[in-house]
Formats: structure tokens, C-alpha cells, sequence
DNA sequence: TGGCGGATGATTGTCGACAATCGGTTATCT
DNA sequence: AGATAACCGATTGTCGACAATCATCCGCCA
């Protein structure tokens, strides 16, 4: 019986949780773009020290959250336009090298795993649920990049999705219909089971660039009404 | 006359010299990759107080400088031959999209500096001089990273440079002929003066990957004797 | 009234001291 | 002799207090 034995700890210095609490406040949308945070607040409120919480903020600011400004506060990061396409342009660079690793991987779980997403996400597009759809969508894209085999590769795309969703988190995504979804995902995703890293790799470039397009045509519109 | 202004004074917080210092000291070679560094005698040396420290090594951290180790200290980074993998491909990844930007910029300036710095390699290649060919070989990376227009690609191709710089200061990098390394060069650079955005990024990451994987092969042979 | 300089409050930057953890050594038990 | 537990020194983790900086406000002068 499981119940018989107590919870393991997990063994976490305060300045790391700090980090992870702080990274997840900023995250969930609690607070907007542009916001000013202080230290002396923050500190009171999460119960640490305020050099405890800096080691946070500046760990944050490193990954592109929050903005330092001296002497005066930290802002969470507002993204501008050109902010939003060079986040997207990177990850399109990542996704397609991401593409490509895994399509070159000998490995069949790998394939197998792609399959399992992709049948997955065609699943909820002829069911038409929107939000089963979306996680869909982000779950295959995950494990896509987890497929590639590469730490690093890994952690960037994070980084930048961290970053894409603080923006997105603030702003109504461009809806689209599952047929359409349907057939962005599928050239990428044929590739990828047919083990051509440099369709996949193209594809995977394609499908991130219209995808990015038509946020930033969404933005453009929305920032000349 | 100059003279008679004192120079402006370059504000910077001691934190932010701290990490500068440290960095260049790591990166310069003088200590060793897996070499274990410790906060009270870096501090010491450095004559600032530990908790100021800590923020230049947290910052190193977040760049895969050194590697924290709780309650122990800290270590140089060392890099396996898998590190040393993904560090390669991301650059590669990394190379190849500002490629393809460089080539789709309308500004002729960038078409400009590219030829200058690619006039530069041929140059120092036909008096076989390998210093300045290694300089010209960086800087013609370097400018086509900058042409394309991109900060956080500038800001993650430093990134990535640094730590390939950590591990390669420490070990003799495999030495090539003028003529291969104006070969190599070739077919990425006309894409690039062609404006052929597709074919630049192609190039590109045929280059590196191919100097990547020249790079693997000899140290894969080196840790097997 | 407008501009400039100084003061002030709010914040961050830096410091040294105390608390927590780890790895190695020594002592004790079987 | 080998295994285990306790101890200890060296280090990092966390804290609160003092120092430095910035932006804003107020007062004064032309």
C-alpha cells in the first residue's frame, strides 16, 4: 500500500522556489506587461528576504521576464512588436532544428511518440474542441522538441515560450478552425514519421513562419486602430 | 582639444563589474573547465562582499559558465563531447537564421559589410598568415550575426560563442589550410551578396556543421588513444 | 511664471553576521 | 576488520542593517 509511507521531501533551497513562486506569478497573467514590481513588496509578501528575492529577479531578468531598472524598481518585460518577432523567428530556428534531430533519430520511439501526438491532435480537431485543440497543438510541438535529444535545444525553445506566453497571456489569440489546423500541422508532421530531416526541418520553418505571420499581422492591426 | 576634458565616468554597479571580471577571468583560460571555485576566496581576491559575488556567479550560471554545486561551490564548466554537440548545432541553428535574415535585409550597407569582411578572409588567406585568418574567419560570422537585425540572436550567438570559447581555449582547435577555409566559405558568402535568403541559410549551416563535426571527430579521437 | 537647484522619500546596492548543509574524518560497535 | 554514527570544518544560504542612487517635489530667483 502506498499510504503506509509518508511523502517523500523535495529539497529545495529558498532562493530556487522564490524563483519558481515569482516566475509563475509573473507567468499566470497576474500582473500585466510594463508592471513595476518592488523588491521591498515582494520580499513582505512572499515571506523571504529581500536578497533572497533578488537572486529571483535577476534570475528572471536573465531569462527575459522582467527588466532591471536600477536604483528604482524591475518591470515585468513589455514586449513590443519587433519583440514578438524576434521571439518568434528564434523559435522557428529551434523547432526546425528540433524538426530535423528527430526526424534523424534511429530511435522508433521516437517515431512512435510523434505519431501518438499527431494522431492525438487530428483527433481533437474532427471533435472540434477548441481548447482540447490547443493542448493538443502545444503537445505535440513538446514533444517534437523533447524528441530531438538535445538539453540545450530544449531549454531554449523554453525559455522562449516562457516569453511568448507572458505576451500572449495578456493578449486574445488569432482563432483559427480545425481544418485549418489540420492541414498546417500535416506536411511537418508527414515528414517527421517519414524520417526526412530536411523536409521536417523545412516544414517545421514554414509552419512557425505563418504561424508568426499572422500574430504579428494581428498585432499590427490591433496597434493602428 | 581633448585633453582638456577629464574622461566621463563609465557607471557600472559593482555587481555588474563583478560579473564582467569573472567572466573574463574564466573565459581567458585561467582556470581550468571542472575547476572548483569558491566564494569566500574569489570574493577575497575580488574585494567585494560574498552576497555580491553570488550574483556574478548566479549570472555565469545562467550563461553555462560554472555549474553550482549547493553547499559545496562552484565549478567551471566542463563541457562532455555531447555538450560540446549541442552547443555546435545550436550554433549552427543560430548561424544559419541570421543568414537568411542578413540575406533578405533591403539595406545595401549590410550587402556591404559582408563583402568587406568576406574581401578581408580571401585576403588574409592569400598571405597565409593563420592568425589574422582565424580573426577575419570570426569577424565575417560576426558581422553577418550583427547584419541581421536581430537581438536576441545576437544575444544567444555570444552566448553560445562563449561557451564554445570556454572549452576551446583549453584544447588545441584542429588547424586547416587557407584554401579549405576559403572553400568553405564560398558558396555561403555568394548566397549571402546574392541576397538568396533560402541558399544563405543552407550554406550556413552546411559550414558549421560541417566544421562541427571535424571538431567532434578529433575530439572523440583525442578521448580515445 | 518658468527654470534651476536642493531636499527628500522610496527604492535598490552592498555589506557582514548568523543559519543550514555537505563531505570527509574519527570514534564506536559488532 | 568492516560498517555505522557522530563530529567537525568548510562552504553556501539567508538575513537585516547601512550605503548609494534616482525621481519627484518644493522653494527660490530672475
Amino acid at each position: 500500500m502506498k499510504q503506509s509511507q509518508p511523502r517523500p521531501v523535495a529539497k529545495q533551497s529558498v532562493e530556487n522556489q522564490t524563483t519558481d513562486n515569482l516566475r509563475e506569478f509573473i507567468l499566470s497573467g497576474s500582473v500585466q506587461p510594463g508592471a513595476r514590481l518592488t523588491e521591498v513588496a515582494l520580499a513582505d509578501q512572499m515571506g523571504v528576504a529581500r536578497a533572497t528575492l533578488r537572486t529571483g529577479l535577476q534570475r528572471l531578468a536573465s531569462e527575459g521576464i522582467v527588466v532591471q531598472i536600477p536604483y528604482t524598481g524591475w518591470q515585468v518585460a513589455d514586449l513590443s512588436v519587433d519583440d514578438v518577432w524576434e521571439l518568434w523567428t528564434l523559435r522557428a530556428s529551434l523547432e526546425s532544428l528540433a524538426a530535423k534531430l528527430a526526424a534523424q533519430s534511429p530511435d522508433p520511439a521516437v517515431r512512435e511518440h510523434i505519431a501518438n501526438a499527431y494522431d492525438a491532435l487530428l483527433a481533437a480537431c474532427r471533435r472540434g474542441n477548441m481548447k482540447k485543440i490547443s493542448d493538443c497543438d502545444f503537445a505535440l510541438h513538446r514533444v517534437i522538441v523533447e524528441s530531438a535529444g538535445h538539453s540545450r535545444l530544449a531549454r531554449q525553445y523554453q525559455l522562449v515560450e516562457q516569453q511568448v506566453r507572458l505576451y500572449i497571456a495578456t493578449s486574445n489569440n488569432v482563432a483559427e478552425g480545425p481544418d485549418d489546423i489540420m492541414e498546417q500541422h500535416r506536411p511537418m508532421a508527414e515528414a517527421l514519421l517519414a524520417g526526412d530531416a530536411d523536409r521536417a526541418a523545412h516544414e517545421a520553418w514554414q509552419h512557425s513562419e505563418s504561424e508568426g505571420k499572422r500574430l504579428l499581422a494581428w498585432l499590427r492591426e490591433k496597434a493602428s486602430p
